[in-house]
DNA sequence: GGAGTGACTTTTT
DNA sequence: GAAAAAGCCACTC
């Protein structure tokens, strides 16, 4: 088992209205490796949102911005990628989510 | 197995 | 407070 099907695994076990950051993750894992977790993330964007596979739009920055883009294979821009967000009651103000702390699942 | 790369994070200008 | 630099670690060639 790869490191990042580690990180898929962890990925999907978010609940909704839950998010989560690259650094999160990597430290779940035991380790610092939070660019490794983008990588994995990068190589798998295909059939992440309602295909019930990897929901990585939970995914953001640590500093509770969205962070990279996400359903690039899909078409869809970071802009939608807030609207989704939002509608998991993730609120955003300025690409930034409000209340992260509260939002953010620890696992 | 060494070198380059990257959806990141933290610190310093 | 925004922008740049440095530091991390897995993955690929």
């Amino acid at each position: 088992m790869k490191f990042s099907d580690k990180v898929y695994e962890l990925v999907k076990k978010i609940p909704k209205g839950k998010v989560t950051t690259y650094k999160e993750i990597a430290s779940v894992l035991g380790t610092n490796a939070y660019r490794a977790v983008g990588i994995a993330m990068s190589k798998n964007t295909d059939g992440f949102l309602s295909k019930g596979k990897i929901p990585c739009h939970r995914i953001v920055a640590s500093d509770g911005s969205i962070g990279g883009f996400c359903g690039v294979k899909t078409g869809k821009p970071i802009k939608d990628k807030k609207k989704l967000l939002i509608k998991e009651e993730i609120k955003f103000e300025k690409n930034k989510i409000i209340n992260f702390s509260e939002k953010l699942f620890r696992f």
